[in-house]
DNA sequence: GTGAAAGCGCTAACAG
DNA sequence: CTGTTAGCGCTTTCAC
């Protein structure tokens, strides 16, 4: 048995009350103690090893010191950097707890029920944008009046605020600059989920190319798993279009991992990067900027989403009003060594 | 408010420790309720979206459905493997409490604090390898009883299970697989934190140059912090060592990421990998397997230390005995396209 | 089979 | 300035 507030007062000599206001400096009812009274209650504390149990008290105040963090995977170099973010934020009030869904509709089900049983003051949440599951979300808002913050994409049919990047912008600015290079014949790659984000990007895409006049090619295949066999496939489609008489003379990749999968292929197949074809990733992963790799991106800070959601969820669980407001993080243009004019 | 088992209780028109009963399935003083009873009960929680406050029945059974989860840092393709593998293992009855240290002293023995505030049921640690936290751990497993389990390294005067990589094997097998290739003159660098880990890593490349009787060669410079600048003025210095006239013929980094600068350096330098000189990592880091990086590494599966983590932290919680006994991960051998023989 | 009652450790009125 | 009391929502002994 961990020692408890009750041992604090027998040793201290004053009562239980007296010490949960000594320890925590709160006080509620305008109550004031005398100085000496809290010295002495926190040398007793201190040197006992006291520590408050946060359960308790949170059951006390319906509080509970955690907010729920569910990410779609933990690798990628995408929730990991939000992640770590949002925990340097809340830091120390509140301790995220993980969870991730893998896409998976039960598996999302069931952490949003462990948030709720868990009673979390708050929950950031990267949905895997089943339909299936937003009365789930919805829940958490209408039964259980917890904040909610979705990153990276929302979710129809759930009243929340978003902080994402401006997916539409990043794909627009890669096919954009390409154009600024002077290509005209430019191939969207990507092998995401069904998700808003996905085809924001796509959208911006399409915008960039309809504007300057030219004919969009999506190669966005219709899958229900994904896996690293599946980018490789994809890449490989990519370079096939690539070598066609009038194929692309340069490709934008959803995310920097595929483009470094159609650099692996146009490789395998003697295509020179940036003489035969140019390539552009977006979201800007840490190894693009690797000399050997030198990729062109469009870089977007996770970093910035997730300081973002968690200030955002902080100023819900205080109470304020944001709506369903959705932020947006400006994305940026890196131009490196996979491009080039024609 | 949520609902709670008391409306449960009123609306099935049962007591309250009939309805716990029929919810949780388990049943404590040999308790037996009929079938209707449950099923009715079930009913009528699952109509009114009924979820237990796991916060309450923790405060009551003394069991939080948590453990804590304490890393270094976020990213570097390493922590979050063990994370993700930790959390796969132990869902869905525990959920992680994510805490990081980054190293900082302060900070570490703070997210101790929080851990012992919220009595999770467990703790898994990557410690920061300060003694000066000695005594916080101790206080863990000592005061609280709480089953602690260390990652990647253990802590002198800490008693409790350590699962890592077998880090001494890992460098012996590159020093040893280079020697194999005719290398004699092998340089191992590393930019480590004063850690355990750290020290076995040379220890196991000093083996492997001993029994071969060959000079060993370690750079390690002697920092507080580290930043991606380090590593690259490391990779600078190895470059440095290999362009002189009686200079390395091959090098050993303690982490891909390292090797990744040292490849950069090389290029810089004109130098050709693997033609003028061997480069070879440890752990193997996503990027090392893309083809235009494709580095010799040997790997060390994150996975699998972090489910064996897992599992053991679980046997504590358990109630099992373990000692404070060490399992160690075996590496294997990938050899790409950044060494030869010579 | 089921209910009553005590209690987990802490907080927050309400008294004094 | 400080103590008493009544919960927070659930579990669990004990009695019927």
């Amino acid at each position: 048995m961990a020692i408890t507030i009750k041992l604090i007062a027998q040793k201290s000599g004053f009562s239980a009350s007296t010490v949960s206001h000594a320890i925590s400096g709160r006080n509620p009812g305008k109550r004031s103690l005398s100085p000496e009274t809290i010295n002495k209650i926190r040398a007793v504390a201190q040197e006992m090893g006291y520590r408050p149990n946060l359960l308790a008290a949170g059951l006390a105040q319906s509080k509970t010191y955690a907010i729920g963090v569910l990410v779609a995977l933990l690798r990628g170099d995408f929730y990991e950097r939000i992640l770590e973010a949002i925990t340097e934020v809340v830091w120390p009030e509140f301790s995220p707890l993980l969870a991730v869904h893998n896409y998976d509709l039960q598996r999302e089900r069931r952490e949003i029920d462990l948030f709720l049983g868990k009673r979390v003051d708050g929950v950031i949440a990267a949905c895997s944008g089943r339909e299936e599951n937003i009365e789930a979300y919805q829940s958490i808002i209408k039964n259980y009046s917890m904040p909610l913050v979705f990153v990276d994409r929302g979710l129809n049919g759930v009243d929340c605020p978003v902080v994402r990047g401006d997916h539409e912008k990043t794909a627009f600015l890669a096919a954009h600059e390409l154009q600024k290079l002077g290509h005209k014949r430019i191939i969207y790659a990507t092998a995401g989920a069904k998700l808003e984000s996905t085809e924001l990007f796509k959208d911006g895409y399409r915008k960039a190319m309809g504007e300057a006049g030219l004919e969009p090619i999506v190669l966005h295949p219709d899958l229900a798993v994904w896996n690293k066999q599946i980018n490789r496939q994809l890449a490989a489609d990519v370079v096939d279009q690539v070598r066609r008489g009038d194929g692309p003379t340069a490709v934008v990749c959803q995310v920097d991992w595929l483009a470094y999968d159609v650099l692996a292929q146009c490789e395998l197949h003697g295509l020179k990067v940036p003489d035969d074809v140019s390539v552009m990733g977006l979201q800007d992963c840490e190894p693009s900027a690797l000399p050997a790799i030198s990729l062109s991106t469009i870089r977007v800070s996770f970093e910035d989403v997730g300081r973002q959601a968690a200030s955002v969820l902080l100023k819900l669980i205080n109470g304020e009003d944001i709506g369903r407001q959705t932020f947006m993080i400006e994305p940026s243009v890196i131009m490196r060594g996979t491009t080039r004019a024609i």
